[in-house]
DNA sequence: AGAACGTTGTGCGATAAACGCACATTATGA
DNA sequence: TCATAATGTGCGTTTATCGCACAACGTTCT
């Protein structure tokens, strides 16, 4: 047993598949075999073999002009929810945190500089996208996003945001690294972190760090409401104390 | 544009890659690589350079002694759960009906012999297997199977009931298909369906079609509680008109 | 109608990628 | 301590994958 594995086995086939299934979305979901050749910057001969590979297996279909994803691909998704303990872990929390409040709550893990919702009870809907395990959102202007980047060393939280090109998605968010990095030390020291519409306009959200049992930081978890109903002193003062007792009772439960 | 493609062009790395991820579920959170080249079917060598893959592409995680998955994976059934109206559609009808009943819901396809969740709201924790979006059940012995079942084709449902090899689950669990076909016509004339204690002892379930603008059965719906705590007969009696009245609602609603 | 464009399916030779074996090395456990 | 099982690596072989070129097809112009 030597030294790191070269990367001379790299299966660049599975790499591919892989792209082409990533490239549906909300936006496309159906495509031929040239937008998926154009979405990957896969030749149109290498697209259409994941495809009908895909296809062939059952997590795609094709109606003769569009390929179209099948229920199957949730398997993988699956796989992940299934052999992690978290997210079986903390659903039950959240229903019963969003029916006490009243309000929306979620957890997520942090991927890069995107947040990943891994639970979710929604009270109702109160965004405009619908959000659900397993969705994508920027870290640096959101509240559970800013929460679990304070809670790594600045420089890499740094690194994190700067990858991710930071747009605003409202008048209101806050795109300029230095402060966004005061914000990041505000919220490690405060340890709750409140975003004021600058996700989307009237949504607004507190969110908390889930620490596990040895105390390190591995998750976040938040609340969120419409501005109209709650203002941001309101929420802090209505659902910290909650929240709080919430990540006290799942700490030594977080292996 | 001649006949049908030859499978001359079938990327064997895709599926092998596919067939890894799926091997991780529940009572595999992590694993070894001759774990993964047993339960594949791959060679070991096949089974590393898969992992090494998946690695580099950030779907796994090696700890040097056991390989996991990343959330990254749930990118790919999330580029489903975006693509596909309905559930994001039924969700939050999901919630309401959970929330006026006080037990719990959900939603589901069929995908062969199985049924998979796409939505569900938990009103509390009443299964030993946590469910989720994704899950899996077998068809035969679950409500929403059978209701999915009732509404095909006969001869389809039977092809697909034996593709599953029903076993039972409980002592009460119905795995003879001839009887299995008649309860099957009973649920299409009643237009619901209710089992009791056949997946798990303790559970009972009543599940009813939802059905699409043109009238076609498309996916299933149900409402699961304790046996303790609601006959069978007091399921029906009590929840029926509710979920009548979603079916209805939903109706216009899926294309 | 006819032409020009974009898309698709197919075949094929060339290339490199994936294969699976063997060997050395290192845990793990009786 | 020895035996079993698992791992990393290298290498010759095979075959899976590539990307091009061509023909057929549908659409949309003029």
């Amino acid at each position: 047993m030597a030294g790191e594995a070269a990367d001379r086995d790299h299966m660049a086939a599975l790499e591919k598949g892989l792209a082409v299934i990533e490239c549906f979305d909300a936006a496309h979901d159906k495509l031929a075999i040239a937008d998926v050749a154009r979405a990957t910057d896969l030749s149109r001969a290498a697209a259409r073999r994941c495809l009908l590979t895909l296809t062939k297996l059952g997590y795609a279909e094709f109606d003769g002009k569009f390929f179209r994803l099948t229920p199957r691909v949730l398997r993988l998704g699956h796989a992940w929810l299934a052999s992690s303990a978290l997210p079986q872990l903390v659903q039950p929390f959240l229903e019963r945190l969003s029916e006490e409040t009243h309000e929306s709550s979620s957890a997520c893990l942090l991927d890069g500089h995107e947040i990943v919702y891994i639970g979710r009870s929604a009270q109702r809907r109160i965004m405009s996208v619908g959000l659900s395990v397993g969705t994508r959102l920027p870290a640096f202007c959101t509240s559970m996003g800013r929460v679990l980047l304070a809670f790594r060393d600045p420089a890499e939280a740094q690194a994190r945001i700067i990858a991710g090109k930071p747009r605003a998605l409202t008048p209101r968010t806050v795109t300029d690294p230095a402060k966004l990095a005061a914000i990041l030390a505000d919220v490690r020291e405060q340890g709750h972190c409140i975003v004021d519409q600058e996700l989307e306009l009237g949504l607004i959200s507190l969110a908390m760090p889930l620490v596990n049992a040895r105390g390190e930081v591995i998750a976040a978890f938040n609340i969120s409401g419409q501005v109209q109903r709650s203002s941001a002193g309101d929420m802090v003062a209505r659902f910290l104390p909650q929240m709080r007792s919430l990540q006290a009772m799942l700490r030594p439960l977080i292996t």
